[in-house]
DNA sequence: GTGCCTGCAAACCCTTTGCACTTTA
DNA sequence: TAAAGTGCAAAGGGTTTGCAGGCAC
């Protein structure tokens, strides 16, 4: 492997196999080859792969690997915490025809989506380090937690 | 339909279907009878919701309706800027196994992801009228925009 | 009347699942 | 060796598409 603009330094990616291994040991999963090869995978690029390109990736070198093995993997790391997903959680596609500006609040456990403004998040302006990337159009802003409804509904079980 | 706390004021939904009208005119789209009421039930609820609720709510009035109708009217509307979509622009999951708190720029034309970090992002409080629909975890942010590369590519067509 | 729009049905793509075999601890 | 993990193939669910007829302009 060259050494790429989307090269992460190989201690780091030790490290992180090293914490990953460890997260194994307390949580009672099995570090089996195909984990520790994707995790490695992920851990070693920038560019924040979807499942085929690290599958397409780490069946170089475990060509036995299949595809469903690397989506129950990232299932697997997600829901343990070890990595994470770009983006929203992702549902069905919902539409919003409010055209004045406004920002969403989203419960993580119902998915009810709320709308709220605030001239505070609208004014937000994008660090200037981001301009070494490129030139940012919006700033999506997301609160996710737990709604009222969900969280009496919570506390009436207990 | 009862006056149920997810109703917008008829008097906004007109507004807006008379916005959407002019749009189409100076757009050149036409105003059929299922794309004005799919609008206007859009419009009408607060819910957020997919294809499916309007295509249900919508088929009421209009039992004829097919669902891929309700689709290709979305699409069609959103790539016009009349509605817009909760949440990230929909494609395959991506992942991250950047364990340090950071925050995302996505380039809308070429994918491109790439990492940030900021403090003052990262400080960022909800505003206090949040509480009023529940509790937030945490503020998602993703600064959404053009990347350089895209921008380079765009000045050598023109 | 012309060309955009619609409904229908089938295709599509990403992701998940059931099952029998294999591997890890 | 017992339980967890894997590969295979097939299913699943949301979304898109090709086509022939229908409708807005």
């Amino acid at each position: 492997m060259t050494n790429g603009r989307d090269m992460i330094p190989q201690k780091q990616i030790d490290r992180r196999i090293q914490e990953f291994v460890e997260a194994c040991r307390a949580q009672g999963i099995k570090t089996t080859n195909q984990r520790m090869e994707i995790l490695q995978e992920l851990a070693r690029s920038e560019q924040h792969p979807d499942a085929e390109s690290l599958f397409l990736g780490v069946r170089k070198r475990l060509p036995s690997l299949s595809l469903d093995t690397v989506y129950r993997t990232l299932r697997l790391f997600e829901e343990r915490g070890i990595i994470t997903r770009v983006g929203s959680i992702k549902e069905r596609a919902r539409f919003d025809a409010n055209t004045k500006r406004h920002h969403h609040f989203i419960c993580t456990q119902c998915g009810l989506i709320s709308d709220f403004y605030s001239e505070t998040l609208d004014r937000l302006k994008p660090p200037s380090e981001v301009e070494a990337v490129g030139t940012t159009d919006t700033v999506y802003i997301e609160l996710r937690g737990i709604c009222n409804a969900c969280q009496a509904q919570k506390r009436a079980q207990s």
